[in-house]
DNA sequence: ACAAAAATGTTTTATTATGTTCGAAACGGC
DNA sequence: GCCGTTTCGAACATAATAAAACATTTTTGT
């Protein structure tokens, strides 16, 4: 599953997560390669490492679920990018970030609105698997009396535009993320309460939940506080990883929203924590909860 | 020149055209031919590629359903026009607007970009023309201890992506412009002060300087108020017009940056009022003052 | 060192892509 | 209009690839 993702910032310590050097440089040789040439196939890769052509193709599949290429008969292709984009000069990471594992953001996106469907006040945070959410609250005919909180120019451009009523914080603008921040940030929303949350984060282990940037956990911090329903969005692949901050212990969250089970161990704390699991299932299955 | 040598992913070593790259990149490839030349044939194809006449017909079968290409006898032709890639969707009417009269605005915010140089704390307004402003600033490589100020959504993002620090107020978003208004974005303004602050509007006559929107008018009135320059950006279509709501009286109105001369009863008026007018020429004088 | 877990390899079976054949249709010259 | 030539498309045959199930090796934690 992940097991090529653990190792990025494990402390020489802590470091009980299984890590593999082999596999990683292959994966990271294959996305080289993708980048060369367009395409690859599976056959050459197989005899470039000496290896069946089996493991080739389970490679490819863990890349494809990280969003990182696109598998066709025969091997795989680099994810197509506008033809010649001229136009928009977003920022390229936050773009570039949007379309990893969009697919499953897209169905987390789509289960959290139906989850939040009929709430009145409610609170976005960062992130593309948030801003996600609101495309999909968008589309899906908001309530028009919704009120929208959020700290992202991102999601709020998309609310205000779909005519939401829509509660800004001020603050320094963190050009990354396009996300407010600072102590203007932080007193924006704290005369506020919300019925419910949309959390975003880079990372989750038993330990709690964790994200890159010191300066937007003291904005977490506050819609934690104040939401009646904390709801945590987060893709598998996030499962079991670190990042700079803790911004939550497990214990906080209400809600997790995400694409897959969680591995067993983190299961079980989250359980024993109260988090509800939601997993967005790739079949039209409204939701299906696993607590 | 791009038809013999093009194996897509051989790899370097050994393998050599043992194995052929997937049909997906083949697919890729065609349209690429196809934009090149403007025509491809089908047998051209099979030798390019070293496949049968069938199989080139089915991916052409294939492109033509998604739309991609027309299939003529004996091989295809491109669409007369791409696909309409439309990527930015931002609201129409402010997209219309900034389009309207773009060639002043363009000289008006160069002129403006030029004026402001070196200063370290500016205030922007809303409005097309110092959006503009904000990008011509951009362009221009701005200071880098430059902090700039604004309660749109617009500016926020054109300043905070070119990496300056970016203070936004808090508010409800009015999304007509893509603003922050209210008593936040009131607030959020009230303990800074600005060098310089650059203002849109929608009229000017001799009792001062209007614009549409009352909820921005209080945020104004805080520029006003807190700024050691205050240079209005009005192309001279707006002279002599008013609107619903009168912003400042012109003795408020440090500098006036405009693309043609105001008719002579402004002219007067200005003057008296102690209002300094920049007209942004054509041609590229740098400035021309004539107070 | 041991046992458990993960990764990889192997075999089998299904799926998909490609090649081939051949009659029908389209093209170009007369 | 006719004709020969080329191109097309359908049907079937074949090769290539993918996926599933199971066996084997390697790694990891105790």
């Amino acid at each position: 599953m992940t097991q090529s993702e653990q190792k990025i910032a494990t402390s020489p310590s802590s470091a009980r997560e299984r890590t593999r050097a082999p596999a990683r440089a292959r994966l990271a040789r294959i996305l080289e390669r993708l980048n060369e040439g367009g395409s690859i196939s599976v056959t050459d890769i197989a005899q470039e490492f000496g290896i069946s052509d089996m493991t080739v193709r389970r490679d490819l599949a863990e890349l494809e679920r990280d969003g990182l290429l696109e598998r066709v008969h025969g091997g795989a292709v680099g994810l197509k990018r506008g033809p010649l984009e001229v136009i928009d000069d977003a920022e390229p990471a936050f773009e570039a970030r949007t379309r990893q594992n969009a697919e499953r953001k897209a169905r987390i996106a789509q289960a959290a609105a139906r989850h939040v469907a009929g709430r009145k006040a409610i609170a976005f945070d960062l992130g593309t698997t948030v801003l996600a959410a609101a495309n999909a609250i968008v589309e899906a005919g908001p309530d028009p009396q919704l009120r929208a909180f959020s700290n992202s120019l991102h999601v709020g451009m998309t609310m205000a535009r779909a005519g939401i009523a829509t509660y800004m914080s001020g603050g320094l603008i963190r050009a990354e993320e396009m996300s407010l921040t600072g102590k203007e940030a932080v007193d924006g929303f704290s005369r506020y309460y919300f019925d419910v949350v949309l959390l975003g984060a880079s990372g989750m282990t038993a330990e709690g939940v964790f994200d890159y940037s010191p300066e937007e956990a003291a904005v977490k911090s506050v819609f934690l506080q104040r939401s009646a329903e904390r709801v945590l969005l987060m893709d598998s692949s996030k499962f079991r990883r670190i990042s700079t901050v803790l911004i939550a212990t497990l214990s906080e969250i209400s809600t997790l929203i995400t694409d897959a089970p969680p591995p067993p161990d983190l299961a079980t704390v989250l359980a024993s924590a109260g988090v509800r699991v939601l997993v967005a299932d790739p079949s039209h299955l409204p939701e299906r909860s696993l607590e």
